[in-house]
RNA sequence: GGCCUGGUAGCUCAGUUGGUUAGAGCGCCGGCCUGUCACGCCGGAGGUCGAGAGUUCAAGUCUCUUCCAGGUCGCCA
């Protein structure tokens, strides 16, 4: 070994020891006589001495040429550092008096320094992000990264999962996502496609009678990309045999506890349930924010009554009206601040944006305040538990675009207006039995709310001719601060209810049976009842780490555009080898 | 694909109503300094104002096109 310790481990009962120390320069204050440097790796900084006395003339005119991010190895006594002892340092109660230095490697100076305080924009840290990700606060990330994989792979494995690889060259499935392809040399015109998730393998996993199953899986999305979302991602992926919704859900959640104790020293409590209805209704969302209240208030029946003709229209139409109560923010919210949130209103459909503030003297103002009678504002201002100082804002319109305008609203109002969250809130949530099916207007079909190997509740399995729309699914996502982060479901495991999922989503035997017929064959020779769910394994790192990108906590992520811009991946490749996978590619050249 | 924000020195940014030679801090280079710790002091170098076109006597600044980065809607079974 190079070393004797790292640079985060002399305290003061190393003093007097002799010590090799390998690591990075972080900086160097030279004042003439002697050199003091802070010597970096990634368990911390060292401050090293080169005093002229004692390291001689030759070491000292090193150290004096010596700059940031040069590698260097250096030998010597470690000393306490007396009344200069620096508090704020872990090591700061000693440094080592350099008595021997090797210069491992210089180092040109860098694009930017690789320190905590200096700012550097996002696009120069991914271009040079080997030196990024030397900075102290990345490595942390990181690190912490690997020590959730471990808690993760360790509770697993004491739940007696045993971690199978799944394949990445894949058979392509039009459903759901875009997929990445891979041309096959081989069998020219041909392509596997890179996975979306190992959604049907961990099931014929379970077919094959491997009870428990769990990966940390590399998945593939060609869709636009978001703070949270890249085109290829990690999830934590579990598959059960012969359980039911609460089983996977109990399991899932313990994995939860564990990370949440041995990360943070944080106790989970009993993660709270909440069906699909229910959460559309009192949060126009998918995925509630349940660290504040603010509930919406459903008032299609009484908007008939209110007087108000954008109301009353809207549940004529068949549609619904619905409000929310941001408690004690009229005085928060200017005029300049609703015009904003009547556009943002507008992003998510609604044709605008009727809200009422309530003065402190009880004054009721706003477009919307006029238009109602006296009577209806007496029955609203009861339903909603108006108090002087209360903001109310409307949705009236089809159920669909209410809950996604008062969904979204909330969340505004609630994170970035109000600031009603906080840091290290943590509120957990299930949101389970989502409808099996979604009406796609533009196609005029069904699809999967999930995907199509997700059970139906047994009781509700009739309903799948007649009325496909109000089957639920055996599906449950685990929600956290209104961040969805991980889903399952039990998995259909009878050939005729795979069948009949098919024939409602308006997929042809024929094409079922060229699509998935292996898991259709698998599913005849006595495939047990299973269920399972994955995490979103780069979103749960950037929650703990309350950050705000998956950027973040992915050692080389890709931007907006899926570019690497320190490899420049993806880039053009030689015409020999497109030739080869018969390949002719009809971009437009290059200029 | 739509909308929004940004792109000026190596880095982070300022740059007024279109008007002289485009500035600051940090970094870098040189010099001084034996107890600093984001050391200090003195001096210096460093610019395709993302790219292209246009308007104008004159463009970092106005207009159009385009590229890049970020946010967001669509999209993400």
């Amino acid at each position: 070994m190079k070393r004797t310790h790292t640079c985060g481990q002399l305290r003061a009962d190393h003093i007097d020891n002799t010590v090799t120390l390998c690591g990075w320069v972080q900086n160097q204050r030279d004042h003439g006589g002697v050199i003091f440097i802070d010597l970096r790796d990634r368990e911390g900084l060292t401050q090293i001495t080169f005093d002229p006395d004692i390291c001689g003339a030759d070491i000292h005119a090193i150290a004096d040429r010596m700059r940031s991010e040069w590698v260097i190895q250096i030998t010597g006594a470690v000393r306490s550092r007396g009344d200069n002892a620096n508090k704020k340092m872990a090591t700061g109660a000693i440094e080592v008096y350099v008595t021997s230095l090797e210069v491992l490697n210089k180092s040109e100076t860098p694009p930017f320094e690789v320190d905590e305080h200096s700012k550097v924009g996002e696009e120069i840290r991914l271009k040079h992000r080997f030196l990024d990700l030397r900075r102290p606060s990345v490595q942390r990330q990181t690190i912490t990264r690997h020590k959730i994989t471990k808690i993760v792979r360790d509770y697993f494995d004491d739940e007696g999962f045993l971690d199978i690889e799944t394949p990445i060259l894949c058979k392509s499935t039009p459903e759901g996502a875009r997929d990445y392809l891979v041309p096959s040399r081989v069998h020219p015109g041909e392509f596997y496609a890179l996975p979306q998730s190992p959604q049907l393998f961990k099931q014929l996993l379970m077919m094959a009678g491997y009870d428990r199953y769990m990966q940390i899986a590399k998945c593939f999305r060609d869709e636009d990309l978001r703070a949270d979302r890249q085109p290829e991602f990690t999830q934590i992926d579990i598959e059960m045999s012969f359980v039911d919704m609460d089983d996977v859900m109990q399991t899932a959640e313990g994995m939860v506890r564990k990370v949440w104790k041995d990360l943070l020293n944080v106790e989970v409590g009993e993660i709270p349930h909440m069906d699909y209805a229910t959460a559309m209704l009192l949060y126009g969302s998918d995925k509630p924010d349940l660290r504040f209240d603010m509930k919406i208030v459903e008032l299609t029946d009484w908007a008939p009554t209110s007087g108000f003709v954008v109301f009353a229209g809207a549940v004529e139409n068949g549609g619904v009206c619905r409000a929310l109560n941001a408690k004690g923010a009229a005085k928060d919210i200017s005029r300049r601040q609703l015009d904003a949130l009547t556009e943002f209103a507008k992003d998510f459909g609604a044709k605008g944006l009727a809200w009422i503030k309530i003065g402190d003297n009880g004054e009721w103002q706003g477009p919307a305040a006029k238009n109602i009678t006296e009577e209806a504002r007496i029955a609203l201002g009861e339903r909603m538990g108006v108090e002087n100082g209360d903001l109310l804002f409307f949705g009236a319109d089809t159920e669909k675009t209410v809950c996604n305008v008062l969904g979204n609203l909330r969340v505004e109002l609630g994170v970035n207006r109000l600031g009603l969250t906080k840091s290290g809130q943590w509120e957990f949530l299930w949101l389970h039995s989502a409808p099996m099916f979604e009406y796609d207007e533009d196609e005029r079909r069904y699809n999967s709310v999930h995907h199509p190997f997700t059970a139906p509740y047994p009781e509700e399995l009739e309903k799948m001719e007649t009325d496909p729309a109000n089957v639920r699914s055996l599906s449950y996502d685990m929600v956290l601060n209104g961040v969805e982060m991980g889903g399952g479901s039990i998995r259909i495991h009878q050939p005729d209810v795979q069948a009949r999922v098919f024939k409602a989503l308006g997929i042809s035997d024929e094409e079922a049976e060229e699509k998935f017929g292996f898991l259709l064959d698998a599913l005849k020779y006595g495939a047990p009842p299973h269920g399972g769910l994955a995490f979103g394994l780069d979103r749960l790192v950037m929650l703990i780490l309350e950050l705000d990108s998956i950027r973040d906590i992915i050692a080389f992520p890709k931007t907006q555009k899926a570019r690497d811009l320190m490899s420049d991946a993806p880039n053009l490749v030689d015409e020999k080898q497109l030739k080869e996978l018969s390949i002719i590619s009809s971009a437009p050249p290059r200029s």
